[in-house]
DNA sequence: GTCTATACCGAGATAGAC
DNA sequence: GTCTATCTCGGTATAGAC
């Protein structure tokens, strides 16, 4: 999930402090980075953050606020009438496109569950009920299509598909080759059918 | 993955040491406790951790070895000789019977991969590979058997499942449900087909 | 091997000048 | 809105008695 939107060229502080938290939260989590470190990614002083955001909370509160609503946009900015396996493609390219080192930033956060306040918890699992039920709704056409593999029903395919792919993310940053996620979408799409 | 072993009754300080750092990284992971939070756990003071793991990343490096020790035990347990599917479930049990809010404690070490020294890292490559390669096995006579289902190649097929399962287990803490692990499994295994 | 006491630093957070 | 200065607390880590 590309953090690419952090900065054109000059943006509000407070813009620039949620997007360097969104890449300082996905390389090391939560409890992995100090307001120093922010500070200095972004060229202010601390006190300065603690003026936009009073507590760290209300900074990972706005993080992943922001997050979820540029992943909703991308999600939304595929077209619905696209063939199936098409869409999961553009799909797996949201994660692919992103550094190596960083992975989709609501998987860090799911991890650092215990750390996190109940309303980024309930927003966690938002997240991950939107990429569910849109990947449910994909396997359901490409299943209809006879391009796409669906075991059991749809929405039980849909949650072990992006299961597979917040794992696989996890696995090409420790393994620093992010090709682990093409081949979940090789899994999942229909290719030369081999006999059982 | 159960981190029972903790304490039958009476364990050396160290062993318990190494227990308690096993359940809090895969709760809170390793940014997420501190020397305090282990004391209390095991009733000692923080100056007696210092003096079984003079540094914190000696306490990691012990948890990791033993954590890696136990569940290698745990998969070369597993009859060789069993049908594929059966030695499958009985390897998903490893993850379900953990409690609710742990996962594996090396995917979570995955995901703090950056706050983690290099022998550390090293290790958990070792563990998911070690993983992988024996999912891979299992699936490849699964293949053979009709009774497991291979995208293209057994190791890719593997390091997917494998990611799946750690990803389900994120899921699964996330909606305190841990019937995602169980999906996994029969999105692999072969029941009806359904035509594509 | 475990304790008390303490050093030391980095963390989140606040007050008040500019 | 950003700064300097400062506070407080919790963190890792050490020294030395028992």
């Amino acid at each position: 999930m590309a953090t690419s939107v952090t900065s054109s060229a000059c943006a509000s502080t407070r813009d620039q402090l949620i997007a360097h938290a969104q890449t300082l939260i996905s390389k090391r989590g939560y409890n992995g980075f100090s307001y120093r470190d922010l500070a200095e990614h972004v060229g202010v002083k601390t006190a300065s953050i603690h003026y936009h955001f009073p507590q760290k909370d209300d900074l990972l509160q706005a993080a992943v606020v922001d997050y979820t609503a540029k992943i909703t946009r991308a999600l939304h900015a595929i077209d619905d009438s696209l063939p199936a396996v098409e869409r999961l493609e553009r799909y797996a390219k949201l994660f692919v496109g992103s550094p190596a080192d960083q992975i989709c930033m609501c998987g860090m956060l799911a991890a650092d569950f215990a750390s996190v306040p109940e309303p980024v918890r309930a927003a966690l699992k938002a997240f991950f009920r939107l990429h569910e039920n849109w990947l449910a709704a994909v396997i359901a056409d490409g299943k209809r299509e006879g391009t796409i593999k669906s075991w059991s029903d749809p929405q039980s395919s849909a949650r072990t598909a992006f299961a597979a792919f917040q794992g696989a993310l996890l696995a090409s940053r420790l393994f620093q080759a992010n090709d682990r996620v093409c081949e979940v979408l090789q899994a999942i799409c229909v290719r030369v059918e081999q006999p059982a």
